[in-house]
DNA sequence: ATCATTGCAAACTGTTTGCATCAAG
DNA sequence: CTTGATGCAAACAGTTTGCAATGAT
């Protein structure tokens, strides 16, 4: 079947038992370009195949991040999100038709020039190890309109 | 009353009743360090008097982010959350006590070194106008345990 | 007096859980 | 055969809405 391309052997390393609901789900994510929220991610399950029950597809979710193989965050619109990169990346939104794209930025912490919102002043009394950025604007299919 | 301080004439200059549940709001989120949650909120006024009902809390609040006197935002972790400094700036959190405080990033977009995760090439097809950022770390209090 | 706000209760939405059936190893 | 996954239905939590009582102008 077609839906076994790939993701059979994620799952088998990763240790979980490669079902029809996992795969169909991973091969999803790590083809689509969007980091699709679980309704998004319903809809578009259901264009491939059976629909996937909400339990069913809550539950291969939550099981695929225990394994390591997605990453779920919650996007500043307030979406949970599943992303099948997992390497560090930040994300890139467009705001017209909201598709979100990976992006990569060497050293943020060190370029931010992070400073105090009151004195301007530099933060110098943090011990700050992580940064999480998204930055939004228009993609280059929307930009035109 | 002591509700009253400052937070009346901000509600009025910005055209909506100065009403107990709006003022108690406002003056917590205004003289509060924290963004607090939807919960947090709650519990925190409760402790400032008669609880607030949920239903009013959320009428309210919804009422003061139309009239713009405050943000509403979504932390990475899920949680909704509330802000009276208006000003556009980031936050920086602790990972050990959760304490979120304000700090500024000047020109944010162009400091960043946004680059493609693959090709490692700048992104020069969008028109980004917007970054939105969270740091994370240890506050001075943490930081030392 | 008028009209917006409050606050209870009920409705709704997204997510989780219990459990019997089904599928993978 | 054994164990874990599925998927229905029911439970749940957070939020929103209908509407009568209350409060601000």
């Amino acid at each position: 079947m077609s839906d076994s391309s790939g993701s059979e052997d994620i799952l088998l390393s990763a240790g979980i038992r490669p079902t029809q609901a996992r795969m169909r789900i991973m091969n999803y994510l790590l083809t689509s370009e969007t980091h699709p929220s679980t309704e998004e991610l319903s809809l578009a399950l259901r264009g491939t195949g059976v629909p996937i029950p909400a339990a069913t597809l809550y539950q291969s979710l939550e099981k695929l991040c225990q394994a390591g193989l997605l990453i779920r965050f919650t996007g500043k619109d307030g979406q949970v999100r599943y992303d099948a990169n997992l390497s560090v990346h930040h994300h890139m939104i467009c705001r017209c038709c909201n598709r979100v794209c990976d992006i990569a930025i060497k050293n943020p912490l060190s370029r931010l020039g992070i400073i105090n919102e009151k004195s301007g002043k530099p933060i110098d009394n943090w011990a700050l190890d992580q940064a999480a950025i998204e930055v939004k604007g228009l993609c280059p299919d929307c930009v035109g309109k």
